[in-house]
RNA sequence: GGGCGUAUAGCUCAGUGGUAGAGCACUGUAUUGACAUUGCAGGGGUCGGAAGUUCAACUCUUCCUACGCCCACCA
């Protein structure tokens, strides 16, 4: 196949991505091979693909990719979540659209409705993670809500249950007043905001007074509304002000109800007044505060509706007028907050709060201006209200001891291991979870009421009536499960988990690592820990890599509303799906966000055009790919270099790997691909494959070196045998060496790859490649190269690169052929001279090169790993350059064997330094002395 | 209040107990056969600050400063 002249990745993505798919490229056939597994965390049914997701998704490929590619059963697990809330949330918005809403319908109707969504503009992110060439086993997608992952969800409540680890409980909860549910401590964001802190008297009852007389008690709140609630004020039992009152009661303003004072160590005598009032059934703290007075949850008072909603309830309690009014000012109209401010305030008993201003004049206000760290729910968006209600909860404390252990001795490795601590920070101190949520679309709760209250809790009705007893009549549960709650089952119930004799869960479970951003290790992580060891007996996997978070390109945080969104796919459309990848593997380093930089995805297109180009030039030198996996045998010094430099990529690639440093393998195989091959390899066998026409009419024959070129001297002991030509085996090579970068690049940008994997026909003559790239085999290039053959490369790039830097500090034409002399000669310099005489002449363009004395006058004098070449240029050169430039080197090679002779002079260093130091201390300076003493005679020749 | 992270070239980032690298940007230069989405060459950094450990610190320790994140709390 010819390629064009220009890549387009539209072109080659779709079609590629295509045949993968239908081709089973993704999860070929390897019954005996060694699995290799990776659930991908599920994305929301109703999400699309974000910047995180890219991220994400392309390093789990990279993984998956690398794994199959070396050889393992390599099993990408994808599907979505039915996330409870969010698609509740958007099913219900298309019906507010049409002014319609949830409950004009019954609960069965509308969860008809929200698969009728799914199943017509659900999954948006499933095609789009094909667009970015993400290799999942797309023949096995699930979904949290499929009927097997149901039973899944249902067992484990069960199991639960009956261990004791599932429970019923009043108490507070973070209510979500928009979505009118219970949400668990997770889906709860603290905020700061301005708010107002207020002070009150709370007239004491029964003609108390307190020690200095005062008739009141002074209480500060930021939540005045709750005041209706209050069941008590609290003091510190070591507070001599109100020792003499505890136990007394203080009349509650407006409502005239009577509550105690109560000591309590939460009360902190050194904030406000010292007293504290006490609302247990709207505060976190005072629901304990509350219960340490002894007042049973069933008994604390609560001032909402039964919505649940920001309304007043007629409780009795709540005066008329507060009834229908919301917990603070909507839209213009004044809350239950605004209300009872105003009316304390007539009442005189609103202290009012003293500010100066900047002229040093007291002004009064009602309430003194405070920022208050307000909770809000993730996704409601409104201020959570601590609400007391019947919920279920797991026994989160007890889940989380094995997950612990694992972390703590290695079962599981987190990577990077910085976030441990956070983890048993979080896991040592966490809280039952609240796993109930009032929807309808989600997981409904396996629970059976009788009239009497009574729960039964089983697989279904039937079990549920059977321990009920038959004529019982039974009510089930009318609330779901939190989405985590199932998708904490992912890594075993999308393989068959808790069906029995599955093949697939058996060979994949335990699975072998778990990509996910931090963001998720409380919600998921940690909770898939939770689920594998009490499920499955083990730990969901081995190791667990964290990524961060992409940034915008100034460094703050992507979002909808600032505006500052990156869209992966217009990436995509840009730069191609394999330069977006790479970007994101070469930004991935551990413990860092990365920030979105376009210029270098651009870079990595440019990348990819690269590789395309340096493609194209093999294909015009009758290079075509290899027909074996073992390195060719190799003669050519160039060849040699080349086979050795894959072999180190290879091998810093598979260590990067191990390590899981993206970054680090990213960068290996592109400074390889770009600097090593195109850069140096690809101009080496440029004279061997096209041989310019020998100088001076002297043909080629015996004469010539081993890489195309004039040999300085002939050399008349070479042998040729067989049909072996230098031709010959630098195609074979530089064939295969191309392959190894299509195969160590696949990972990362598989499109190109592929697609220039099957341009590249094997044999001359265009028979097909057997097979495709996503399943061919990692390099194995065990190979012996000569150290002479690599030196001598090493020698040659040395030279050219001095020769080009001299030419162009001095003004010479870059293009320009120079004779070159060489006095002393090392071994290196003579034999890479006469085998490589070729490369020296078309990269160095020294042309010819005598061993042994230049004529005198003026010359260029240029050294290539200590061999100091003289260049006449008599005429050309201005010797005052040419010296300033010597001396500038001089200069720097003094002053580098000065520090080391230093050193070396310390007997400290010599003592007690490694030896290894040391050897290389006094290598590095006979180098640089040597350095020194070759530019002093340098200078002394230019007189 | 507790924990974590970051600070290296103009920008975005690697990095190692032995004297600092990449990409981009910048400067100069090259153009009839792979590639201008290119080649070649070059300039540019007292590695946030201070102290300590060490023969040797950008690297290890402590402290400080700045920025960011997470958790808890502020009645």
């Amino acid at each position: 196949m010819t390629l064009d002249t220009t890549f387009s990745p539209a072109d080659i993505e779709a079609r590629w991505y295509k045949h993968w798919e239908t081709s089973g490229g993704f999860r070929p056939e390897r019954p005996d091979a060694e699995p290799f597994t990776i659930v991908n965390p599920p994305p929301n049914v109703t999400g699309s693909l974000h910047i995180g997701h890219a991220l994400d998704n392309t390093l789990q490929d990279i993984v998956i990719r690398y794994e199959r590619l070396r050889g393992k059963d390599a099993l990408w697990v994808v599907g979505m979540d039915h996330a409870g809330i969010a698609t509740q949330m958007v099913v219900e918005r298309q019906l507010e659209e049409r002014q319609d809403k949830r409950t004009n319908y019954t609960r069965e109707q509308f969860i008809d409705k929200v698969w009728e969504w799914k199943a017509e503009s659900g999954g948006q992110i499933t095609h789009q993670l094909r667009r970015l060439g993400c290799s999942m086993d797309w023949s096995r997608e699930q979904f949290t809500m499929d009927e097997h992952f149901t039973k899944a969800v249902l067992k484990t409540f069960v199991d639960l249950y009956n261990d004791g680890l599932i429970y019923r409980d009043k108490r507070l909860v973070n209510w979500d007043p928009k979505l009118k549910t219970a949400i668990s401590d997770l889906e709860v964001e603290q905020q700061t905001i301005a708010g107002s802190f207020w002070h009150f008297k709370y007239p004491l009852g029964d003609g108390v007074t307190l020690a200095d007389g005062r008739d009141y008690i002074e209480v500060a709140t930021t939540r005045p509304e709750t005041m209706l609630a209050d069941m008590a004020v609290a003091v510190h039992p070591d507070d001599e002000r109100y020792a003499s009152v505890v136990g007394k009661h203080v009349v509650l303003p407006i409502t005239g109800r009577r509550v105690p004072i109560v000591a309590d160590e939460h009360a902190d005598p050194e904030l406000g007044s010292g007293a504290v009032k006490i609302t247990p059934g709207h505060d976190f703290n005072d629901f304990e505060v509350g219960k340490r007075a002894g007042i049973a949850a069933g008994d604390m008072l609560n001032m909402l509706d039964g919505s649940g909603d920001v309304c007043q309830t007629a409780d009795s309690l709540v005066p008329d007028e507060f009834i229908g009014l919301h917990r603070f000012k909507r839209d213009g109209v004044k809350g239950a907050r605004e209300l009872v401010v105003e009316q304390l305030k007539e009442l005189g008993l609103l202290i009012p709060h003293i500010a100066k201003t900047k002229k040093g004049e007291e002004v009064e206000h009602d309430a003194e201006p405070r920022q208050i760290a307000t909770p809000f729910g993730d996704r409601g968006g409104v201020v959570i209200e601590p609400w007391l209600t019947d919920q279920w909860y797991v026994n989160a404390a007890k889940l989380a001891e094995k997950p612990i252990k694992d972390v703590r001795d290695g079962t599981i490795e987190i990577v990077p291991k910085s976030w441990e601590k956070t983890f048993f920070n979080w896991m040592e101190n966490i809280q039952p979870w609240c796993v109930s949520r009032q929807l309808w679309w989600g997981h409904r709760i396996p629970a059976w009421f009788d009239e009497a209250g009574n729960v039964f809790v089983a697989m279904n009705e039937e079990e549920a009536q059977s321990q009920a007893g038959d004529g019982v009549v039974l009510t089930r549960d009318e609330d779901v499960l939190d989405t985590w709650f199932s998708s904490a089952l992912w890594p075993f119930a999308t393989l068959g988990w808790p069906e029995d004799g599955q093949p697939l869960l058996e060979k994949h479970f335990p699975n072998n690592l778990l990509i996910s951003g931090f963001d998720i290790l409380f919600f998921w992580d940690a909770r898939m820990m939770m689920m594998g060891q009490y499920n499955m007996g083990e730990a969901p996997w081995p190791r667990l890599y964290l990524h961060g978070l992409v940034r915008a390109a100034d460094g703050s945080k992507m979002s909808k509303s600032k505006g500052n969104v990156v869209d992966p796919l217009g990436l995509i459309d840009q730069y191609g799906a394999d330069a977006l990848r790479f970007f994101m593997a070469a930004m991935e380093s551990q413990g860092r966000d990365i920030k979105m930089d376009e210029k270098r995805v651009e870079g990595y297109r440019n990348f990819a055009t690269k590789l395309w180009n340096a493609t194209r030039f093999c294909q015009s030198n009758g290079i075509d790919a290899s027909t074996t996996l073992k390195a060719p045998i190799a003669r050519l010094a160039a060849n040699q270099w080349i086979i050795g430099e894959v072999q180190q990529v290879c091998s810093e690639l598979e260590s990067a790997m191990a390590d899981l440093r993206f970054d680090a393998a990213a960068n290996a195989i592109y400074q390889f691909t770009w600097s090593k091959f195109c850069d140096w390899y690809l101009e080496l066998i440029k004279p061997v494959l096209t041989p310019l026409p020998p100088a001076g009419g002297v043909g080629g024959g015996p004469e010539q070196s081993e890489d195309g070129g004039a040999a300085p001297t002939p050399n008349p002991s070479r042998e040729r045998e067989g049909d072996w030509t230098p031709q010959l085996e630098t195609r074979e090579v530089a064939g295969w060496a191309l392959d190894q970068i299509l195969v160590m690049l696949h990972p990362f940008m598989p499109f190109i790859t592929e697609e220039l994997w099957h341009a590249q026909a094997t044999y001359r003559g265009g028979e097909k490649r057997q097979y495709d790239l996503i399943t061919a085999s990692w390099p194995n290039p065990r190979a012996e190269v000569s150290k002479e053959a690599t030196d001598a490369i090493d020698w040659v790039i040395d030279l050219t690169t001095n020769v080009r830097s001299a030419k162009n500090e001095l003004g010479i034409p870059p293009g320009a052929k120079l004779a070159a002399f060489l006095p002393e000669a090392s071994d290196l310099a003579a034999s890479t001279i006469e085998r490589s005489s070729a490369a020296i002449e078309r990269l160095a363009r020294l042309t010819p090169v005598t061993l042994g004395e230049a004529p005198a006058g003026p010359a260029m004098q240029v050294s290539a790993m200590g061999d100091m070449f003289v260049i006449p240029l008599e005429g050309i050169i201005d010797i005052d350059a040419e010296k300033a430039r010597l001396e500038k080197a001089l200069a720097s090679s003094e002053k580098e064997a000065r520090s080391l002779e230093g050193r070396l002079g310390n007997a400290n260093f010599v003592e007690r330094a490694k030896p290894e130091a040391v050897e290389k201390a006094r290598e590095d300076f006979a180098h640089h002395s040597g350095e020194v003493e070759r530019l002093k005679a340098a200078l002394e020749r230019l007189g």
